[in-house]
Parts: structure tokens; sequence; C-alpha cells
DNA sequence: TTGAAAGCGTTACCAA
DNA sequence: TTGGTAACGCTTTCAA
């Protein structure tokens, strides 16, 4: 049998529950050292039995703070409104680990929100302390309208873009560099770049490519460069569009995301191209499922999980009065059977 | 320039600033027909010119609404605490869509949280009107004490079960059967379930699996039902060290997943089992590159988006005072290149 | 070590 | 159609 009280239980009913001040209360359940231990533990105990909990609109209207951290999957360029991409969302799974970790809490949303403004959107309006947002795209006007107003701001994206915000991100170019190279080494002379450079992250992987081309004495041509977006439905299409109106003029491919790769693979695949021996390929990301694939993807791995505490330290220190800094983070070549070995 | 005015805006400054109440102004932001059509068009503009923005901490307190639905995401059973399925990010992102349709934000969550009490911690604390909970695991003990708790609730997980909550899925049971009879129709005669039947949603499955063995007069075997985590990598351990002991003992799989399947795929590759005619393999889900692996994957397809966009129904309805009802969702067979033609 | 009371920025009732 | 004002539930300053 329930007491027949329908109004919920705060602070005061608490207070006056246990016979003391609701600033008492108060204290103790935000641990505050001031209140005796004793009467600390008891107050908290009174709380758990009676299953209050604090109402946090009416802390965070108090502190003016709200102890969330809005994610923004900035999804500009996709045609499609879902997510898709393992990837960016492994990214945002730990993004919440990192999170919970320290305290905060995600709220989830992507740009495709009515809203213009974010920081206004989420800052402002006491809905969250700080934005994350997950991928530059192709323009950064909304980035870099929130980085105006001063709100606590962490992007993923590349932090070789020169930026006046901090961007946490991967050693694109390098990247780029590394996949490239290893095709090379592995014999390949007629490398195709798979992605879209107009992407910032992407453009400097292209760079790496272009680099890495040039040192070894091979010739960059245009034709080579494969705009495509990085979902793998677009990049089976046009590597089957192109090799039916071209033929085979390449014989390695560097893919913007695994998921790119395992596109261009299937289109390869159907037309029994040989993987690695004909046409080796390198994707990025290193997604759970790269060496699931057949072959196995050769692939360059971006650590997200140090990458998500990253951010979150730097959102940290800007909620500190510190400036954030853009931090790039290292890569790595993962050898697998996509390409031939070296 | 601007006016060294550190002072936020608020509504009251903005009232002053128009000549007119607080009250005129909420109302107007919030588009209350009360208010003259003229006026609040005048206050409106006037909000966006100076960056007005409704402090939600503040009317959150007031109206006793959050406007926010906490999404859990329910890995009881994962040892890896990062999500990596890209179903259920599906589900998630999806989510996220059909709730700002409906202008509800997503604070996304997960079950290694330190709180047991989901109901207290989100919905008596004001940080959610409601939850919904992504997958049913092992144990429904925390759902089942939202549940008692009144907290609108909504479960994706297996609809078939009986539950005093509401609860979306796919026909699990109809899924287990239309893939186990595509294998019998072509031609299979030993058929190995492969995933944990001790969850809710694959126990339905497995009823499945066995209904249609019996159908056929096939007998059902034990040792044809292998326990397996729902990861890829679990998979592939499972059958890698099932083929090492005894031998390719079946000539069908009926996998609990994509990610399942995929697993089961790159071990039976690596053994030189040809894929469909030595073994034909169906997974469930149907995630983005289910048709990309090679071969294509035959598989049972679950509609993420009208899910998700069926779960908000039935969490509006508890809002508005009506009772959730469990909603069965239609499933698909697609037929692929990892099982024969029919 | 604890208590009284003001105030965070809205909304909504009641009055005009 | 608009305004005055109390109240939402908490935190924190100041006082004891």
């Amino acid at each position: 049998m329930e007491l027949a009280n329908n109004n919920k239980l705060t602070l005061a009913g608490l207070a006056k529950l246990a016979g003391v001040s609701t600033s008492t209360v108060s204290r103790a359940l935000n641990d505050n050292p001031l209140i005796k231990k004793e009467t600390r533990e008891k107050l908290q105990a009174l709380a758990t039995k009676h299953n209050f909990s604090l109402n946090r609109a009416a802390s965070r209207l108090r502190t003016q703070k709200t102890n969330v951290v809005a994610v923004i999957l900035n999804l500009t360029d996709s045609t499609d409104q879902s997510i898709s991409d393992p990837f960016l969302l492994k990214v945002v799974g730990d993004l919440n680990q990192a999170l919970n970790k320290s305290g905060y809490e995600l709220l989830l949303s992507n740009s495709f929100m009515a809203t213009e403004d974010w920081a206004n959107y989420f800052i402002s309006s006491s809905r969250a302390d700080g934005i994350i947002v997950i991928g530059q795209g192709k323009s950064t006007t909304k980035i870099e309208k929130v980085a105006e107003s001063g709100a606590p701001l962490v992007v993923w994206g590349d932090p070789k873009a020169q930026s006046n915000y901090a961007v946490v991100g991967s050693n694109n170019e390098l990247g780029g560099y590394l996949a490239t190279e290893h095709l090379i080494k592995t014999g390949c002379k007629r490398i195709l770049f798979l992605g879209d450079p107009e992407h910032a992250e992407m453009s400097e992987r292209h760079k790496g490519y272009s680099r890495a081309l040039k040192k070894h004495d091979i010739e960059v041509i245009k034709g080579l460069t494969l705009s495509c977006d990085i979902t793998s439905t677009v990049a089976y299409e046009k590597i089957s569009n192109l090799i039916l109106e071209k033929g085979l003029t390449f014989d390695g491919v560097v893919a913007t995301s695994d998921m790119v790769a395992l596109g261009a693979l299937k289109a390869l695949k159907e037309r029994y191209v040989n993987i690695p021996n004909d046409v080796g390929i390198v994707g990025f990301d290193d997604i759970a499922m790269a060496e699931l694939f057949h072959p196995a993807l050769t692939t360059i791995k971006q650590n997200t999980k140090s990458a998500a505490d990253i951010m979150v330290e730097q959102l940290l220190a800007q909620f500190h009065g510190q400036k954030g800094k853009s931090v790039v983070m290292g890569i790595e070549l993962i050898e697998r059977k996509s390409t031939r070995s070296s």
C-alpha cells in the first residue's frame, strides 16, 4: 500500500521529514563537507529510502550549469538524413563513455535541426554547457558562428586546417601518405584516390596521397582522383561506372573510409578483379568489421576512444576558462589482405 | 562595438526593451494566439535581433516538462563497453530523427551508468519526460522497475514476450522461421542456429527456427544450436572452433544478426567452404552493408525507420495519458547471394 | 555545523 | 488583448 500522496517529494519535503533545513539537505546530497559526515550519510540514506532525486531543472536554473554536452552529427553533405557510417556512430558511442566518466550527459543532435544558430540554441538556452561537433563537412560557417559566440566548442575534423576553434582529429595528411606509399611499395603504379576532396579531412588525405606519389616519382593524374560521397553505395556506383566507361585504369585504390573501400571492393569483385593482385585497396578508419571483409581490409586506423577522451578533455578545459587546443591524433597503417604483402 | 553588457538578456530584459510585460513576451515567443499577431511577430523579430533564447532550465522548472527523451542503450551482455553493432546505432539515429520531428530531444545513455534506478535518475530528476530502452538484454529487471514506477516507457525488444510495458520490435519468431525455411527450401539439411537463446529476441528467433525444422520434418539437434554473443568476432571464433573440433557438421546457418553472420562467413571462407553451395547463411537486421558483403548477405530485414516512428508515437501516447501499446513490426526476407536461389 | 531567505528565469493564473 | 505576480525547486550568501 502506498501513501496516497501524489505530490512529488521535494528537497523541502525531505527536509521536513528529517527535521532539518533545506540548506542542510541540499548540502548533504551534494556531499558538501561543510555538513557533518554523520548527518550527511543519514540524509543520503533517507533520500535513497524515499526514492528522492534532485530536480535538475531547478538546480540548473539556480547554478546556471547543465552538466550536459550537445553532440552534433554534422551531416551536411549526405542526402540521406540518417547516420549510416559506423565510424561516426562509434565516435558518438565513445564520446558518451568519455562524457559520462566526467559527469556529463550527452544530448544528441544532428545538423538537420531547424535552427541555424547552434550556440544560441544549445548554450544561451541552457540546454547544454558546451558543444562537440562531429565532422567539419564541406562548409564550416555554422561551426565558426559557434566559435565566434565564445561558447565552449570542440570539433572532430582536421586539426591541421587553421581555425579559431579547437579541432581534434587524425593526422589525415599522413594517413593519406601512408596508405598511398604502402600501395606503391607493394607494386601499384596507377593509384586511384576515391573520396571527396572538398571535405576538409578528405582534402588532407588527398594531399598526403599526392605527396606520396611525387616522392616516388609517380605522376599525379587528374583522372585518378574520383570524387565520391562517403557512402559505400555511392563508391560502388562510381567504381562500376568508371570500369564500364574506361576499363580497369588503375591498380590501387586509396579510399577515404572503410565504407567507401567496401563499396569499391564489391564493384571490383563483381568484375572478377582479383584483390589484392590486380588491384590493392587501402581503407581509412579501421571500423570493427574491417578485418571481417574478404579480403580483410588494409586500412588506416583512427583511435576513436582516445580521440573521444581528448575531445572531452579539451571541452572541460574551456569550461574552466582555458582555451581549447587543437590536437592531432596519431594514425596507424594496419596491413591486412586487401593489399599485397610488403 | 558591442555594448559592455555582460548580463545575458532575459525575458524581463527583452520585455523592457520592447516596452511590454514579460507575460506578453513569453506568450509571443511561444506563439500563443492570445497575443495579437502583429505584436507577436514584432516581439519574435526583436528576439532574433538580440539573439535571445528562452532559458530552458527555467521553463522546464516552471512547466514541469523537459521535452527530452532519454534513450538507453541496454548493453547488459556485452563485455565491451562501447557500442559496436551498426544496427543498434542505426536505431539510435532513427530515433533521433523521429524525436526531433515531434519536438523532443534525445539524451543518450547506456546501461553502464552508475545508477540502477532509471526512472528515478531520468524522470523524477526532471532530466527527461520519458525513456526509450534499446534492447531487452538478458535481464529485464531494470526495465520492469521503470515500468512499475509508471514512467513513460517504450522498449525496443521482443513484443511477443509478455510484459507490463510497451515493447516495439520485429516479429522475431517469424523472422527465425522464414530464415530457416528459406535454407530448407534451398536444400539445407543440417542447419546451425548461431546466437544467444537467453536473449529475449533471440530466443523468439530460435523458436521460429525450431518450428520451421519441425514443419519440414527435420530433427532439432541440440548440438546445432551454438550460443554466441552478438558480435562478429565471437561468432568468428565459435565457428572456427566448431569446425576445428567437429569438422563441417552443418550446411546452413541462421545467424541472429548480420554482424554474427559476417563473422561466420569469414570463418567459413577462410576454410575454403563455398558460400552458398557448401553452406548457406541467413543474417538478421539488413544493415546497410549487408548487400556489400561477398557474397551479398541474404537476411531478414528489420525496418528501423518506421520502428523508431512507432516507438516515439507510443511514448507520446503515454505523455498524453494513454497506455502505450506493444507493436509487432513486420519483417521481410531479403534474398541475396549467401543462400542458393530458391 | 546548521538555518533563513533571496533569487535563478520562466509560465500561468487572475485581473483589467 | 495585455499586465501583475506568484510559484516552480533548488543553491548559496549571510547570519547564527
